[in-house]
RNA sequence: GCCUCCAUGGUCAAGCGGUUAAGACGUCGCCCUCUCAAGGCGAAAUCAGGGGUUCGAUUCCCCUUGGAGGUGCCA
């Protein structure tokens, strides 16, 4: 069969690229590539009030940053274009009076006010509000006659007031609905421009998508699309609806209550690999126990059998595991470039060996961002409680810290090769000759030099960073501290 | 209100009439260890409720409940 697949991803340029629109963008192109298609990208700018400037940059940078490239596309072109709904503005109209003709749409000069105080009218007297078909009624002579005098109309289209319309969604099956619950959509706006109930029946059948996957919020609509399929006589594409990403079991992802988009969890300090791996897996499961894909990866596994019905949880703990298992096998320059940047943030270069540094950091990072906030002791000591002196299975308390401070602050100070080796043999030999236990003076040492619970590394490597002059110092002030304390 | 859809642990989820109901995150415990991570081992935790159908329901049907979406000259 020549059944050639072509999908589309049609976001509306309103604003950053949330992610759940990523995700429907994700599956759309994973469902081309799988099957050898085209991806397709659609702009879909017919409401000019929502309209958000540098929207369709934004939506470009977004696909581009996700490595979700379109086979044809406003900037790339193709042999159905103008991509750009806006553009095609045209070529709707002609396409509802086709309508118009076969009794399928009318048109309609009811204002827009009168319609408001009709619907406001019926839901104050708790009826469902629905067009009348007051329109339908006019000759058409006259109504012709009435557009071409200039009157402002919309072209509504004409539901059966009996039957059944229906659809297949690949998802969710058979789904239908009885007509006398569908409205009369308006198909063309009084600004001449379609609607997206209008636009998006009429651009998938000329731009021959194959597969049509969209949110869930069109699942309900859908039947009211093939009506329109069947008055052309047009054969419908297959669809597939797709579940939305939720805060929380109630409530989506938005950007207004401070929820990330995908280029901020880039900014924080998220790898795109990981973002896409973890969103992948989040409304679809490979049926395999496989957890990590690259996007090569998914456009061969990608099966929509995999894809799930009901809303997905957006699970930051969860993508933060994947981002640190991305960050964990990182080749080490790799990691090295991500992180100096935020190391520079709070740590001199010129002064810490951030190199050292960063492959203490690897495996403890799970997200780039919470890099500064793990060092910045090293070039401030903080202000910290002598309690963290205690611990109980390191055997130690305030007196023992003092005792063993004792013990390695004039190892220290003697010391003239400040390397971690010469460091550490210097300590233990230090330690063993004192009888104490490692733990019992590394622990205190490693407290009192960098006033932190836990420090990417242990008492010898912190005092390494630290260097020799602070390390001494910071070590002069713990002993003083603690003889005023204990005292 | 009406219409459509959905329902397995805290979360992501496998399952598609017979299973000890996978796996992952998280949580908890143990090991390793100069802290915390990483790594290794182990544990707790799920079929929303009620009716059917069936020899047998997590699985099929109905109802209830809960949730989502739609009900715009927004998409």
């Amino acid at each position: 069969m020549s059944q050639t697949v072509r999908t589309r991803f049609a976001p509306s340029p309103t604003g950053y690229m949330h992610l759940g629109n990523l995700r429907t963008a994700l599956y759309t192109y994973l469902m081309a590539r799988k099957n050898g298609g085209a991806f397709i990208l659609r702009v879909e700018d017919t409401d000019q009030e929502r309209e958000v400037a540098g929207g369709i940059e934004m939506i470009y940078k977004s696909l581009r940053l996700a490595g979700l490239t379109y086979d044809e596309g406003p900037d790339v072109g193709g042999p159905v274009g103008p991509y750009i709904q806006s553009q095609r503005k045209d070529l709707y109209a002609p396409y509802a009076w086709e309508l118009v003709e076969k009794g399928a749409a009318y048109p309609c000069f009811c204002t827009k006010e009168q319609l408001d105080a009709r619907r406001a009218a019926a839901e104050a007297k708790g009826e469902t509000w629905k067009y009348d078909k007051h329109c339908l009624h006019i000759p058409a002579a006259e109504a012709k006659a009435r557009v071409a005098a200039g009157e402002a109309y919309v072209i509504r289209q004409n539901v059966p007031t009996t039957g059944k319309a229906s659809f297949d969604d690949l998802l969710y099956g058979h789904v239908e609905v009885d007509c006398d619950t569908l409205d009369d959509n308006v198909l063309i706006k009084a600004d001449g421009l379609p609607t997206y109930n209008f636009a998006n029946v009429i651009d998938d059948h000329l731009m021959r998508i194959s597969h049509v996957m969209r949110g869930n919020e069109y699942l309900s609509s859908a039947p009211k699309y093939s009506l329109l399929y069947q008055a052309f006589g047009w054969e419908q594409p297959l669809y597939m609806h797709l579940t939305p990403v939720m805060k929380d079991a109630t409530r989506k992802l938005s950007k207004r209550k401070g929820d990330p988009s995908f280029e901020d969890l880039l900014d924080m300090g998220y790898l795109t690999e990981a973002v896409i791996n973890f969103m992948a897996l989040l409304g679809w499961s490979p049926g395999t126990e496989q957890e990590f894909f690259t996007l090569a990866e998914l456009e061969q596994a990608f099966d929509p059998a995999g894809l799930s019905k009901s809303p997905s949880v957006f699970d930051m703990v969860k993508l933060n595991w994947f981002n640190g298992e991305y960050i964990h096998k990182l080749p080490f320059d790799t990691y090295f470039a991500h992180a100096k940047p935020w190391l520079e943030k709070v740590l001199d270069p010129a002064r810490f060996d951030l190199r050292r540094l960063a492959e203490m950091l690897q495996s403890r990072t799970d997200v780039f961002n919470q890099l500064p906030d793990m060092v910045s002791f090293l070039a401030e000591m903080p202000a910290y409680d002598s309690a963290l002196y205690t611990h109980k299975k390191m055997k130690t308390d305030p007196q023992v810290a003092l005792a063993a401070i004792d013990v390695a602050l004039p190892v220290l100070e003697g010391l003239s090769d400040w390397s971690e080796a010469a460091l550490h043999d210097a300590l233990m030999a230090a330690i063993a000759a004192s009888g104490m236990k490692n733990g019992q003076v590394l622990w205190p040492v490693r407290i009192a030099i960098t006033g932190r619970e836990s420090t990417p590394g242990g008492a010898i490597e912190m005092a390494y960073l630290i260097g020799k002059p602070e390390s001494v110092a910071r070590l002069k002030a713990a002993r003083a501290r603690l003889t005023a304390e204990l005292s």
